[in-house]
DNA sequence: AGCTCATGTGAACGACCTTTACATGAGCCG
DNA sequence: CGGCTCATGTAAAGGTCGTTCACATGAGCT
């Protein structure tokens, strides 16, 4: 129902009346279907009821389309994150664990703002205001592990905030990238990629000193049930101490 | 000099004589210079030197060309992946930072392959050949994470090889896409993709419970140097232990 | 010499992107 | 209410692609 401004005529005369954002929906639709490579401008058009040309009065080209797309994916992700954050409550590590989820689960859930976000080949700097909303989004990131770092362990040396947030990126930018979408979902894997991610960013933070739970690691306390090369082949183990988070 | 198998003779009649591999050549400078997206069958046709139509006897279509050149990809990663790993000479852990910095290295001195492999949007199921071209060369990282994962540290659970190898793989890959080429190199960073992941890996390993030696971490040694919030802006600063490796 | 089959050509189709000249009508001004 | 104007849409056309098909060429074998 956003057609004609008021009236909810589904008619519609020579006039759209919000084509604008028909064709970003349409888009968006298309995007998740066939990837960006897939998506052209004449099927969006042909989805929003105009011609070919109509778009061109609201887009320079496809490619701002795409960015456009882009920016309004950097800004839902901005906001998916920082919900996820919940400015650290109820403790730094679990709020920390939580945005790590959540990273994920826009990739999978979003399928099309990924794709035109990062998988496009729209590059971050083909406009500022797109730039200026990833730096945002990017910047959740970045203050969730400036909040971390602050917590290091006494003893232990305390690691550059934005160095730990560029790790955990390229963590989660990786496991979604490779495992977590599309075809590329179809890597066979010992454990989801959700267990993935989450081991990796607790092995890693354990490297930077913090006393992680599960896995003591630090004292002679020995090796509790036992994991030995349960996941070396393919199959799925049940749980076990790398395995099941929960 | 791969023309009509036998003279130098650079005029050439009605057949080409070595229209393949001219088409994967040209194909792969069309990848680096404009992506995969960019690129187009036809060009590739006429910087051949051939007809449009002429490509369709040697490939079904783009993607069989698009996939062939992933396929040989992976199979020139593998190799320098193997040669970086040199079988865990001198030692396992130095070999083994050897294999991230190598990963890197191809993506930024192979980019059309590495688009072609990771960015094109070709399925890796999308042949068999493809699959296990691939997968050879995920081999190589996860045989290295086998010979590491054998040499935790008694009184440490020994870390499933199989999740050590996605980890590894899935930063290299984070970086690397992130921040490592054409366009996206154009995020600003406190420090190198190189030194990024080396940073991240090292770190990792320690998790891990390897004795990681920059940064003792273990013990109440108490924090060397210091450098503590250097890295938060965006300056490039000389070393510091987070920083350049060596 | 002649045959055959792999390899290349030209023309043609439909789809796409984009531009240009023209049509429509919503909103405003008098 | 009447008419103007300008944002918004249309039709048509040019250029490029991917792909197919009938046909041409000539390399290698018999």
């Amino acid at each position: 129902m956003s057609w004609r401004k008021e009236h909810g005529r589904a008619e519609r005369g020579y006039h759209h009346g919000n084509l604008k954002e028909a064709l970003l929906q349409a888009a968006l639709g298309l995007i998740a279907e066939k990837g960006a490579a897939g998506f052209t401008f004449a099927d969006a058009a042909r989805m929003a009821g105009v011609s070919a040309a109509a778009p061109y009065r609201h887009f320079r080209d496809r490619d701002e389309l795409l960015s456009s797309i882009a920016q309004r994916g950097f800004e839902q992700f901005e906001a998916r994150l920082s919900a996820a954050w919940d400015d650290g409550r109820p403790d730094t590590v679990t709020a920390f664990e939580r945005v790590g989820k959540a990273y994920l689960a826009f990739a999978r859930e979003e399928p099309a703002f990924y794709n035109a976000m990062f998988e496009s080949g729209v590059p971050v700097d083909a406009n500022a205001a797109l730039q200026a909303a990833s730096e945002r989004a990017f910047n959740i990131i970045r203050g969730a592990a400036e909040r971390l770092a602050a917590l290091t362990p006494p003893g232990t040396p305390r690691p550059p905030a934005m160095m730990m947030a560029l790790h955990i990126w390229s963590m989660s930018h990786g496991v979604a990238s490779l495992f977590s979408r599309g075809d590329a979902a179809r890597r066979k894997l010992p454990m989801s990629p959700d267990e993935l991610l989450e081991a990796e960013v607790l092995i890693y933070l354990r490297g930077l000193g913090f006393p992680i739970d599960r896995r003591p690691a630090t004292k002679g306390a020995e090796p509790p049930p036992v994991p030995p090369e349960a996941l070396s082949g393919s199959g799925v183990p049940p749980g076990g101490p790398w395995g099941k988070p929960k």
